[in-house]
DNA sequence: TATAAAAAGGGTGTTTTTCCTGTATAAATA
DNA sequence: TATTTATACAGGAAAAACACCCTTTTTATA
């Protein structure tokens, strides 16, 4: 009996494939494949779907259910669940979120097949499987211990708009706010992300996401 | 005799997954694989190697040599060398320019597995294949007729820098260039590319990949 | 070599951004 | 009830960014 793998990830021509990989394995085949997050939740909600799966690898960028959301879910209605994380997307505020919500381990794209087959193995014997690379960014996290920028609503509105040719009269006529206010939100914003410049603020922006371009 | 295919692209498990998926195809066989451009271009360089490749898949965002940067190699010193792009990177600006440096076609790593199959084969016996999305891509390019910006390495050094905190007085001394030339340098971009302020700056650099974050 | 074009630098003035220090008000809390 | 706390807003000033128009120097090339 061959341990069981569900891949979640919406490029197929890499899921495919991977899947002819694993299926190569000796201890391992694939059960299924999912594009997205919500597929895999529809296919846990229907009943008959009983079978025990045990390791679901999942991708972290994916559109309409992102890994990210789907790990929130598994967590609540499949704590059990083993889940390795396989991504292209290094970033540490991503790989800490993914453990956080429950992930075995975090696989880079870009590991070897050995590698990758030894990491099924290792979360089903020992539960997981931590890279050294993985390893150093949770250990960063621990002793870096940031606490955790907080940007509420409207702050984070007033970046958005911060990152387009729009002067801060502009922005705060948008708001329906006082361009003084506006002032007041770059201030804090600036002081609480360390930043000293609009451009300083533009690059934050997107590093982290806060716009989609 | 199965066509030989030469797959470049940083991601090991995709590439080593890939592989096996093409030489489950009939008539083709992948003959190597190299994780960055600058193998593949010192694969070429050894006059040993003097064997025909039919396609290579080349993947755009790697380390060390790029994509575009390797296909840009390519059309100078293996102008015959048919080329697919394959890539996460769906951006209509790295679309266009791989194709003009003379990529024969340009996949998406969502492509289904047929879909992949007949791409290769259309590359070996029409020698090209473009998808919808990038036929729609270029026909837009087309009546867009965007007259092409180029931009001076000086020019391309200055938004790089603006692209920081720096202030263009900061800017200028790094250049060792007076300030007020940076000020011209400034009004040249702004013009060509059509905007206004320096966050439209940062926000067009970003966009076509002018920096790297 | 003459001439045109490109690159670098300058002057001046306006607008926008940035950085202070404060105030008024409403909501939360001791 | 008194006291923080958070939010919205204000004045003033310095720094930076932006806009135009203009001169000198260098480079390319006819």
């Amino acid at each position: 009996m061959k341990y069981k793998i569900v891949i979640v990830d919406d490029h197929l021509l890499f899921s495919n494939s991977l899947k002819m990989m694993i299926n190569s394995f000796e201890d391992f085949e694939v059960s299924h494949t999912f594009d997205n997050g919500k597929k895999l939740k529809l296919f846990f909600q229907h009943d008959e779907n009983n079978e025990e799966i045990d390791i679901i690898l999942l991708d972290v960028n994916m559109p309409v259910l992102g890994g990210i959301d789907t790990m929130k879910w598994l967590k609540e209605n499949k704590p059990n669940q083993k889940v390795l994380a396989l991504s292209v997307n290094d970033k540490p505020e991503t790989i800490i979120k993914m453990l956080q919500f429950g992930a075995k381990g975090y696989l880079l794209k870009d590991t070897t097949p050995s590698v990758f087959q030894s990491a099924l193995l290792e979360v089903i014997q020992t539960g997981f499987f931590y890279t050294e690379y993985v390893t150093n960014i949770i250990l960063n996290k621990i002793d870096g211990k940031k606490e955790e920028v907080i940007l509420k609503d409207k702050e984070l509105k007033f970046i958005q708009l911060a990152c387009t040719e729009k002067t801060y009269k502009e922005i705060a006529d948008i708001m329906f706010l006082s361009p003084k206010t506006i002032d007041g939100y770059r201030d804090a914003v600036f002081t609480k992300l360390n930043i000293k410049t609009r451009v300083g603020l533009v690059m934050y922006a997107i590093k982290n996401n806060l716009v989609q371009m």
